[in-house]
DNA sequence: GAGCGCATGTAAAGGGTTACATGATTCT
DNA sequence: AGAATCATGTAACCCTTTACATGCGCTC
């Protein structure tokens, strides 16, 4: 669990207000780190008794800023120095590969050009905002060159994603006509491998 | 939600209990999809419950083997076919990269050592797996090619992020002397924009 | 017959999403 | 005055993880 973590590093740059935090989150973070304002309250609550955070000040709609404590900026730090890093990458994109073998040969090139699309434009759109940071649009302070290289990350990965599903188009994988594939809309066949005996 | 649908999907093989599927979860989906048993079991309760499996044979200890029926055949295929597909790509390595001022530039810079060398050798075992499958040591099915192009995904991803562990270390973004980085173990300052005014 | 690996589950606790609810302030 | 937006929360439901529990079959 990383929420906790990501808030205490956001709660790090100055005080903010779950309502800000969630707007962070959804924009800064949004497809690396999903969180609804509710978890967030939720998790503000349990880092403030744990006084790793505290309230900061009350502002004019019943906002309620926090400042993270010394104790958490300690916990963060622990937490990045310690290293031992989640390697897993949900992604849903890559499940499905493993499927693709059931769909029809037109049906596939058509859902990989539509995801070539989709991460070709995102990697576009990152670039763009690489730029705006390296022109130093948004400052040059510690925080703007971590989210640089946050950034970079996320370009290389769509970028990867993009060429990969423009790879997997043109290879054809499933084509009419190679080994095994499904005969063009022919039969919508059970696909398994021993065929079952007797139902039931 | 998409245990649902990948159990449905590696059903659509052939039959398997599920032990089996447990275990290829965690071989073959282990990093973009991780699954435990308990899920597993419950969802496939839930599944023949559904109508979209069934029992297929009872085995040695206890074993109980399931198969998909029609129904469930057609529900994986319409969600593959239905194209929604959810993009965001939950990753620990990238949530961290936003925190990365915070680290000491030594501690950060090894940090990056770790990934690179992890991300490479991932990358370089998959390779592995997608050259023993192009000299079709695993058949040549339809099931194989999709794994194959499942497999170039991953290769390309975690080369994407092996260079880019790269990048970050050589660029040295939180190097010292740069402005604003924290000071080489000087300070452990609170970091903090707006300095408090006061305790409570 | 001891131990290991196969095989299936339950229980509890926590994480995450969606829907619902509400109040306060600003803008038009 | 009405609408939009800021702001915080509760409730219900589902997903996910970890720990616990148990029994069968094979191998040594």
């Amino acid at each position: 669990m990383s929420l906790r973590h990501g808030l205490l590093g956001l709660l790090a740059e100055g005080p903010a207000s779950g309502y800000d935090l969630a707007r962070r989150f959804q924009e800064a973070l949004g497809t690396v780190w999903p969180a609804q304002h509710p978890r967030i309250y939720a998790e503000l609550s349990r880092l403030a008794e744990a006084g790793l955070i505290e309230v900061d000040s009350h502002g004019p709609r019943r906002r309620k800023a926090y400042r993270i404590t010394g104790e958490g900026l300690a916990e963060v730090r622990r937490w990045l120095a310690e290293g031992e890093v989640d390697h897993t990458f949900r992604m849903e994109t890559l499940l499905r590969a493993y499927f693709f073998w059931l769909m029809e040969p037109a049906e596939l090139r058509a859902h990989l050009e539509r995801e070539r699309a989709f991460y070709a434009e995102t990697a576009r759109t990152l670039r763009a905002y690489a730029r705006a940071k390296d022109r130093g649009e948004w400052g040059t302070g510690p925080q703007v060159r971590a989210m640089r290289v946050a950034l970079e990350a996320g370009i290389r990965i769509n970028e990867a994603l993009a060429s990969w599903a423009e790879w997997a188009r043109e290879t054809d994988p499933m084509a009419p006509g190679s080994p095994g594939s499904p005969g063009a809309a022919a039969s919508p066949a059970p696909a398994a491998a021993p065929p079952p005996e007797a139902e039931g």
